[in-house]
DNA sequence: TTAAATCATCGTAAAAATACGATGAAAGGA
DNA sequence: TCCTTTCATCGTATTTTTACGATGATTTAA
């Protein structure tokens, strides 16, 4: 193994949370640390359903990198994609920011 | 300015969060987003005002690397370090942590 | 005084994240 | 049919993160 990757230490077992619990909880957290990705999670707030080409009109960025954002946020779970005709209708996935919320009150 | 620099698109000005608290929780998220600094918080919950030098041990990575993830964990509000003789004593910021509660559960 | 313990910081290397343009696939309209 | 719209993916460049060893400062113990 190279000396240079993302460690993961044993869990801790001393609270509620671990495993792929722990797992999924840290990779919502890593999507949600950034600021465009912030931004999309809270446009979606106010225009559920939006496609990718409102968001590059919204956001600073080029389409790549907001399809990039809109796939980081999907495989976190933040957001659902319904593909309709040529376009993606985009949500946030309301059950899983529901765990999120839950879970950051429920462990510390 | 360069083609590649994160980018901060202007504040939607749709939800109750943006500017400075914006910043402040999405900086707490992504020094909530390390598996080692996730462990981190969890050890310190049952291991109040615990050292560097424990966290060494328990922990898979060098001391340099351990000081660098409190640093971080430090500078984004998670902990406190209360300099105690030769060592550092290292607590959970309840206030701050329950402020990035209140504030995920108010944004969505 | 000398040695050990504790820790932050520096420099650096490797990996991961972020961003872009180009491209091609798929769907719908002219 | 042909053109436009929409979008994901590829390759790539740059920045940021993660990790290490080395070093020196500071405090305590012997």
């Amino acid at each position: 193994m190279s000396k240079s990757k993302i460690c993961f230490p044993d869990a801790c077992c001393t609270l509620g949370i671990s495993g792929k619990k722990q797992e999924r909880f840290v990779k919502m957290a890593r999507a949600l640390a950034n600021p465009i990705r912030f931004e999309i999670l809270k446009f979606l707030v106010t225009h559920p359903g939006c496609i990718n080409v409102n968001l590059v009109k919204y956001l600073p960025i080029a389409q790549a990198t907001v399809s990039q954002h809109l796939k980081v946020l999907l495989e976190a779970g933040w957001i659902t994609g319904d593909i309709s005709g040529r376009a993606t209708n985009y949500c946030l996935n309301a059950k899983n920011i529901n765990w999120f919320k839950s879970t950051a009150e429920e462990i510390f």
